[in-house]
DNA sequence: ATTATAATCGGAATGATTACTAAAAATCAT
DNA sequence: ATGATTTTTAGTAATCATTCCGATTATAAT
């Protein structure tokens, strides 16, 4: 299954993008970011890039609450804050709760590997 | 803003059909069991009703984790596991945490109004 | 019964994402 | 470096869930 990876431009750019900000952007923002340095730029190439990152661990996707998916370089393991107004997502800074995982297990039958916490409001920029 | 609904037989049936599952459906499903009842129904009628149901409180939207969404008739605040291998959605039996809002809104000037969690790993059925 | 308004079906439109293919770029072996 | 090999790309077509639209039907109000 191990699939070897040539460099590209492309890919290395869009890993630095999203290294860049904060503001789990979606794969149309990355595309219009990426179009200046790339005019031929295909939306393909982004999502099997976001794709191939995924696999590697560098980059989550971000798939709830709203009809498109959006990316997080940020990898570590964080909550995150929804603005129901304006669809901001920001990082929650708050501990991830280790003892989340055992406790959810406890009453059922089932192996709880992993949790996502989404808060919603609204963010300070909408008037929070 | 106020919209007076007439009563429909098929709106009547889509929530009598979430309410006697605890499978968490998608629209599909609704839309392939509502048919042997009404032989012409289309695919809007699930969708604008379920749009209403939702509007009116009666149900709720789960959207991630899937290319589709899904809908529960429980409303009550509750958590949900969701199985990696079958995708399977159950409700945890853990309690509702009242003050997490509250910490997670501790640090940045949010105004965080609600949470949900989700729990991914494998269900029974599939091994766990 | 007449009128008004919401709901229906059926099909077309949308929008995000994925799949396909020939050409270009990156790596490997010589 | 040269050429062979394999990945990546751009461009476009396909997919799939969901939304929208328009003519007709069902429900409710007068």
């Amino acid at each position: 299954m191990e699939i070897r990876h040539k460099r590209s431009r492309q890919r290395e750019k869009i890993l630095e993008l999203l290294r860049a900000t904060k503001s789990h952007p979606s794969a149309d923002w990355i595309y219009e970011r990426l179009k200046k340095e790339f005019k031929n730029l295909s939306m393909g190439t982004v999502y099997r890039n976001l794709g191939i990152l995924i696999n590697q661990g560098l980059v989550r996707k971000i798939d709830f609450g709203s009809t498109f998916d959006r990316f997080d370089a940020d990898v570590r393991p964080h909550y995150h804050f929804i603005c129901e107004r304006c669809g901001a997502i920001s990082d929650v800074e708050m501990p991830f709760d280790e003892t989340l995982n055992r406790r959810a297990g406890r009453g059922c039958n089932f192996e709880v590997r992993s949790h996502r916490i989404e808060f919603f409001g609204i963010c300070e920029k909408c008037g929070g």
